[in-house]
DNA sequence: TTATCTGCAAACATTTTGCAGCGAG
DNA sequence: CTCGCTGCAAAATGTTTGCAGATAA
C-alpha cells in the first residue's frame, strides 16, 4: 500500500473551513450536543456554517467513528467527540451532563450470547447509563 | 374505597370506541409498532381513528405503564403492550419487529458496579438490542 | 479543470396543538 | 348538561435533499 491512493472512486475528504469549524466546536465542549447547538457554538466562535452542512459533517464523522452519536430521551440526535476509537458506552450525569466513557466486554458478550440464543444475527445494541455524579450529590 | 371514585381532580378515563380500538390493535401483535403502523392496524380491523388520537392514547397508556415505549434506531417512537411488570430489555428484529423480552441480572450488576466505581448514585439505564431474526435472514 | 463541498430553501417525516363539534356519564 | 374526547388541519420540530455556484487539489 502506498501512502497516497488516488484510486478512482476513493472519497478524498477535504479539510474545508466548515469542517474545521465543526471540529473546533466539538473540541470546545465535553458533553453531548444537538446539531442545532453545535451550529450555535460555531456562530459563537465567529464562524458561519449552514445547518445542513453541520448535519452532513456530523454524519460523516460518526460514520468514521470520530464522534459518538446517540439519541436523547426525546429521540433527538446528539453528538460528542469520541476519545476511544472502539465501541463503548456512557455514564452520564442527569444534573450536569458530566460523562464517563466506559467499556463493557461483559455486556458485549452478554448481548451476543442472548442474540445467538434466539437466532438473531447482525447484532447491535444501545446502552447508556444515567445517574447523579459525585459533585452533584 | 368504593368502585367509583368521583374525586374532583381525578382524570376519569372514558373507554371510548377509539381507545378500545387502540387496545385491540396492541393486543393483536406481539412486537413494537410505530404510531403510523398502529393506526394502519386499526384501519385493517375495520375501525377508523384519527392519528392524533392514536398518539394521545399511546402517550397516556405509556404514562400509566400499560405499554412500553422505546425508540427505534432512527429515533422513531415505537410501542408495545407490556407483559412484564418488572425491569427488562428487548431484542428487536430490524426487519419485522419481532421482539423477545430478556432479563439481564448480569447487566444490572455490571452497570451498578460501574456507577459505584465512578461515584454515581441514583442509577438507571437503557439497553436495547437490535438484530435480524431467524425468519428474516 | 474537475470532483467535491456548501448554502439555501424546499421537501419530508414525525409528533403536537387549536378549536369546533361529538358523546359518555 | 358538562366535561372530556375526537377529528381535522395547521404548526412545530428535526433531518434530508436537489441544485447551482464556490472551492480545494
Amino acid at each position: 500500500m502506498t501512502s497516497t491512493d488516488p484510486k478512482p472512486g476513493a472519497p478524498g475528504v477535504r479539510p474545508t473551513r466548515q469542517r474545521l469549524a465543526v471540529a473546533a466546536a466539538l473540541a470546545s465542549v465535553d458533553d453531548f450536543r444537538s446539531a442545532q447547538e453545535i451550529h450555535d457554538l460555531i456562530a459563537q466562535q465567529g464562524d458561519q456554517v449552514g445547518l445542513a452542512t453541520v448535519y452532513r459533517t456530523l454524519q460523516r464523522l460518526s460514520e468514521t467513528g470520530e464522534v459518538d452519536m446517540l439519541r436523547s430521551e426525546d429521540g433527538e440526535a446528539i453528538w460528542r467527540r469520541c476519545s476511544e476509537t472502539h465501541h463503548h458506552h456512557h455514564l452520564v450525569c442527569r444534573q450536569c451532563g458530566a460523562t464517563v466513557e466506559v467499556e463493557g466486554p461483559t455486556v458485549e458478550r452478554w448481548t451476543d450470547s442472548i442474540a445467538a440464543e434466539h437466532g438473531y444475527a447482525d447484532i447491535s445494541h444501545t446502552l447508556e447509563i444515567f445517574g447523579t455524579c459525585p459533585s452533584c450529590r
